[in-house]
DNA sequence: GATGAATGAGATTTCATTCAT
DNA sequence: AATGAATGAAATCTCATTCAT
């Protein structure tokens, strides 16, 4: 009421389109809210009302984009994995060899946490807080991603690339929870983002030579 | 296990039901039905009340072992890292080369967690849930973990058995994070523990010699 | 019937679609999907939005021709009893003896609920509902149409037609309660509305005969 | 915890006795609470906070005899209406014509509403505003008690002594009416029970003897 | 007049924890 | 030590109503 988001921001566009584009910016205030008190606080001592105070909507306004709490941090976790994907898949398709495509993968998914360090924190921690999500975490959309990851090292396999005594389920499942447990030391530390960068290509390159000296 | 309840309240007890043991076993069973619950439930939706029927006990009985809901998690963490950290230590004593060890470490952690669906699914999961957890992340015990994981490399390093150029903190992060991936898969799946013994091999033979074909 | 809203508000509108009959069409439209919407889920658990979009309009449309949700009832329940008031105030005149009178009273009461089971439903039960109903439940509409009962049962002891040891207010109440426990009946029931109307003439005969054998 | 039950009345048994009949004193001091505030406000503006100051509980204590608000208006409405039929069952035995039986019916129904103005409010009024009770209207219970009405018209019919024009059920859903009707109008206002077992005869004589002078 | 997005007060219910017995 | 009835704080979510457009 006192602040209307087209008060908030230069508004040099017409009344409809206004309308418009506030509806989804308000949707996205909101989550982006939810992303800082729930990495602040975590999922379950997060509380409604201080997303809501903190994207300076009501409470009940909250309930018109978001069906309840859980879908909140459902909706984070998808657009998060969803841009991942994306991400990925272009960069499949710019890279020819294997080792390539994987330095570029655990670029992209520590890049991508790395920019919002509160949302790392989220998708690192509070991903396994729901019971909505957890059931997520056997799903399509974190299958489809373990999928990419073993694909890339299936195709590395049959190119006579990689090494085929790996199972390249195993494989995926290292390499996410490597990635996992450097994005959430990083997350709850204090390092710059440079620092995870730093560490993207030492994780690459011990995924593809191995910690033993050649 | 290194705190036995009757080291902590008084024992002048008279009653032959309330021996030493007795009252040490009442809390065991109360964690084992904890353990039980937890991973049913998650931490969160696990009510303090079904935990004491599980153990067989009225609902404040738990107060007299346990400070609070929270200590129940923290415990049954504490004693999964002790129990790992001593396992580690005796491997540790018995392998000499760099290799070997890590070899023996990742078997030990996957072999623990592979003893108990339930266990693996708290320590997997139920970890992140608890604030009071969290901050046991950055905490002491967790990093002696680590640490025991870091030093290995650091002296493989030294030894010019392993590569020099990569941080042993992010090495034994990403180690750590691996080895939880593959049990998180594992607890929430349908395999047999044996299949969890047999992706150790794979995951030592990833870390050490890598991905790529040599 | 009574009130217009064309004579409730200005009606200066210029816009065709604006007449005067149409905005009380629109007024009525919005009663009659409140009757539907009551007599479904009840006052309590009907939603004022779910009453709009039954009858086509937004939910702020309803509060331009309704002060709020329990102004809703009361005009439901307002305009049933002005019908039934104007319906016996005919009959009255149109019949001579006590005994007429009486029959010609349970035939309209049954009847005008017969002609809408939903309303029925909305005048038995929804009554009951709201605390501003119950105060009118002893106010002016409601007891007008119990001083008209009464009246006729009062002038048949005056011509000697009807026993003068019963209060007339006791029997106008017994009999109002007589007929609105068989119609609440037949509402929530399948019956067809004949059921009603055959009702009606058991229910006269009893009230007047009595069920004793003669 | 200031005011044990057992402060509140003069207490000469024994610590066992007393917390046994000490649990069910509560259950009952809520049930009584919740009659006085059900009458008040009416159903849905009752508060379970106000329910729970009424009985000298706490709020949550009240979710430990009953699963929700809806099942203190549905045990309410059981004890009256089992109360009823008992005492029915009774008097039935006990009278022999079918007009004794149903002068004995019509005052035991006035006598137990009369009992308390409170009571009479709540199973007038309340019955009609929860869903669940809805919902009972048309089961056992209730129908079950319209059975006992019904049955002794036939009976009378079958003995000749009532007339067999007139539809048990109709009579029997009729004098229901009536009596719901002349309970309600009693609990809503200031007269004293007097009056009502007084109507009690009127409303007897006039379903037996009709209104007509014979 | 009409709309419908936004509001925000407020109630039920849960459940960890306590403490008298 | 053990019990479990009682507590009461606290949080999600709903929905009648408003009001800027």
């Amino acid at each position: 009421m006192a602040e209307s988001p087209a008060e908030q921001r230069p508004t040099d566009e017409t009344s409809a389109a206004r309308t418009k584009r506030g509806a989804g910016e308000k949707r996205e205030r909101i989550l982006a809210a939810a992303v800082r008190v729930f990495a602040k606080k975590g999922f379950y001592a997060a509380r409604v009302s201080e997303i809501a105070r903190a994207a300076g909507v009501a409470d009940g306004t909250i309930y018109l984009y978001f069906k309840n709490k859980d879908e909140l941090l459902t909706t984070i976790f998808e657009q998060g994995i969803r841009k991942l994907i994306a991400r990925m898949r272009e960069a499949l398709d710019a890279h020819e060899t294997a080792a390539d495509r994987i330095r570029r993968m655990v670029e992209i998914q520590l890049g991508v946490l790395g920019e919002s360090r509160e949302l790392a924190q989220v998708i690192t921690v509070n991903l396994r807080q729901s019971s909505e999500l957890l059931e997520h975490y056997g799903q399509p959309l974190f299958l489809e991603y373990l999928h990419v990851l073993a694909r890339v090292v299936k195709e590395g396999q049959a190119s006579g690339e990689l090494r085929a005594d790996v199972s390249p389920q195993t494989a995926a499942r290292a390499l996410f929870g490597a990635l996992d447990g450097i994005a959430l030391s990083w997350a709850y530390g204090s390092a710059e983002p440079e620092v995870l960068r730093k560490a993207s290509g030492q994780v690459a390159a011990l995924f593809l030579s191995g910690l033993e000296r050649r």
